[in-house]
Order: structure tokens, then sequence, then C-alpha cells
DNA sequence: CGGTTTTGACCGGCGC
DNA sequence: GCGCCGGTCAAAACCG
């Protein structure tokens, strides 16, 4: 419950339905693609060139030092939220919104008391802790003890409200799905995620739709990946996919994420309970995040595709010329 | 062909 | 002890 500021509050970042808005009423873009065909609709001298480039690159800076700074204050909201919305939990527990009040005793105790402090590393490189992930195994009868001492953590996820039928939570993590059951409280069926790195890394997660509104899945974390993040790696390491993760060989895509993008909430919470919230804001995801953004917004606008072939076409004959 | 998803069956905990 | 229910298994289907 610790999310649900996040997916009820006007607050939400909205990013899956709105991703171009961030830039619609900056002047910069505009400002840069007139640059940009200013630059490359005449022909520049190589130092003209360069020196354009430089100043481009102090703007781009400038830009991203103040998304960056956007992003803080936004963190910043959405602790004071969730705070706020903690202690409206707290005094009117009947009112949760993903209620399992037929949840085994273990789990639904275990998860208010973990919910604060958990995943604390789970963004970390390796988990340090004595998780018994190679004992874990298939078996269903041993891990009993484990499952209770598994930190459980929760992340809604508003989605597209014309996508009711999926439950796939994209927080950067590869996932297989195991099972699907229908549960009593609630007519949406729960499906049951295991990390792909399993058995090596013993994370669970639940995904269901909230009762009570359709449009917000509700996933259930169980454990801590002993891996670092694949989005980490996609971002940092660039091409060097296959990368191995502790012992762990490592092949994720992000592109099987699909052209939605989802935040890692998983993520923020980890974070959120630490102190700074500027390493939340700075995180290798949000970083991807911002720059799919910029991407996405530069290739969708027209105008800019116009003056990227104008550019091109003009780089081209340039170069013939010589 | 290997990995993933689907889905019915099965298992075990919990409440009565 | 029994039945309900959530969670998991595992074979078949599916997919790239």
């Amino acid at each position: 419950m610790d999310y649900s500021s996040a997916a009820y509050e006007d607050t939400s970042l909205d990013l899956n339905t709105k991703p171009l808005r961030l830039f619609d009423d900056t002047p910069i873009k505009k400002e840069v693609q007139s640059k940009i065909l200013i630059g490359f609709g005449r022909q520049l001298s190589p130092n003209e060139e360069s020196g354009a480039l430089l100043e481009e690159l102090q703007r781009v800076s400038a830009e991203n030092k103040k998304l960056t700074e956007m992003l803080t204050v936004m963190g910043e909201s959405y602790n004071s939220l969730r705070n706020q919305l903690l202690d409206y939990m707290s005094k009117n527990p009947e009112k949760e919104l993903s209620p399992i009040s037929r949840k085994r005793k273990s789990e639904s105790s275990n998860n208010n008391n973990t919910n604060t402090n958990s995943n604390n590393n789970i963004n970390g490189a390796v988990n340090g802790n004595s998780e018994s992930s190679s004992s874990d195994g298939e078996s269903c009868k041993k891990p009993r003890e484990e499952t209770i001492k598994a930190k459980i953590s929760r992340a809604y996820v508003r989605t597209e409200a014309s996508d009711t039928t999926s439950l796939v939570v994209k927080d950067g993590y590869q996932w297989r799905k195991y099972g699907q059951k229908v549960t009593r409280d609630n007519p949406c069926p729960r499906a049951y995620f295991k990390c792909s790195f399993a058995p090596s890394c013993p994370v669970k997660k639940k995904v269901q739709r909230s009762v009570e509104d359709q449009s917000i899945l509700v996933a259930t974390y169980e454990g801590e990946h002993n891996h670092s993040h694949p989005s980490q790696i996609e971002a940092t390491s660039g091409s060097s996919r296959s990368m191995t993760l502790g012992s762990v060989p490592c092949s994720t895509s992000l592109a099987s994420s699909g052209p939605t993008i989802t935040l890692d909430l998983t993520k923020s919470k980890s974070s959120a309970d630490t102190k700074s919230t500027k390493t939340r804001t700075e995180t290798p995801e949000v970083r991807k995040f911002l720059v799919e953004q910029m991407a996405s917004s530069l290739t969708k606008d027209p105008d800019f595709t116009k003056a990227l072939a104008a550019a091109i076409s003009g780089r081209i004959l340039q170069h013939n010329s010589y």
C-alpha cells in the first residue's frame, strides 16, 4: 500500500497516456528545432559547426539539469503524499485500497511490518543478505518459512484504460508467468510471476487488477532480486548486453516491454525509503525513461523528422560536393 | 528448438 | 475432519 499515492493522487505522472506533455510547453524544443533547421539548412564551416554544437550541448545540459530538478520536486511531493496516505491508512485500516482480508496471516502481517523498510537494496548490484536461493528450487513444501521472511512490497500501476486484459507490469525485470488464478475477492484473475533468473533469483510477483479501478494493476513483489536491474545494464553498458550478473548470465531485452513506458515503482519505493530523494530521481531507470521520452517526442514530431531529413540530405549533398 | 504462456490439476494452510 | 481457497506444478500449446 505504499505506492497507492502514486496511482490514486492527481500527482501521478500520467506517463503512459501523455508521454509528450513534458515537452509541449517548453520553448526549448522549438528553439532546438529552429537551431537545427538553421544549422543544417545552410552550410556551416567546421568552426561554426563545432561552436554551435557546443552551444547546443550546453543548452541540453541545462535542460537536463532543469528536468532533474523537476524530478526531485516531484519525488518530494510524492513522498509527502505517500506519508499522508500512510497516515490516513493507519487511521482507516478498513479502507485499504486492495484488501487482502482473507490472506494468510503470515503474509498480511508481514506486509505491514516490512512495507516501510523493505527493498532497501532491490536495486543494488548484488544482494548481500543470506537468501537461500539455491535451496529454494521448485519445491513448494519447504519454502514457507522463507516466504514469510521474504520481503513483500506492493506497487500500484495505472495502465491504459483500454487495456484491461493484460496483466503485464513493466518494471524492467524479466518475469516468467507460472500461473493464473481467479480469486474470491476479485473477479479479475491474478497472475503469478517468477523472476526469469529463478531459481537463482527467488523473487516472485503477483499482479491483479484493482477491484475499485480496473485500470490500476496491483503488483505484489515478494523477495528481493539478487542481481542488478536489467535496465541498469541496458542503460549503462549499452552494447554489452550479455554481461554476467554475479553468476547468472543476463540476456535482457527491454524491447519486450512494448511501446508503453512504466516507471519502476519498486525501485521508487526502495529509494523512497532512503533519506535522499535525489538518488531516486537520478536512477538509471529515470534517466533511461527521460531519454525514451525525449526520443519519443522527437521521433513523433513531424517538424523534427522534416528537419532531420533536411539535415541529412543537406549533409549528403555537402559531402558529395567535396 | 528453446523459452514462455496457458490452464487444469494438485497441494497445503486455514477456518469452521 | 472437511471444505474452501490461494498458490504452485506441469503438460500442452504457442511463439520467435
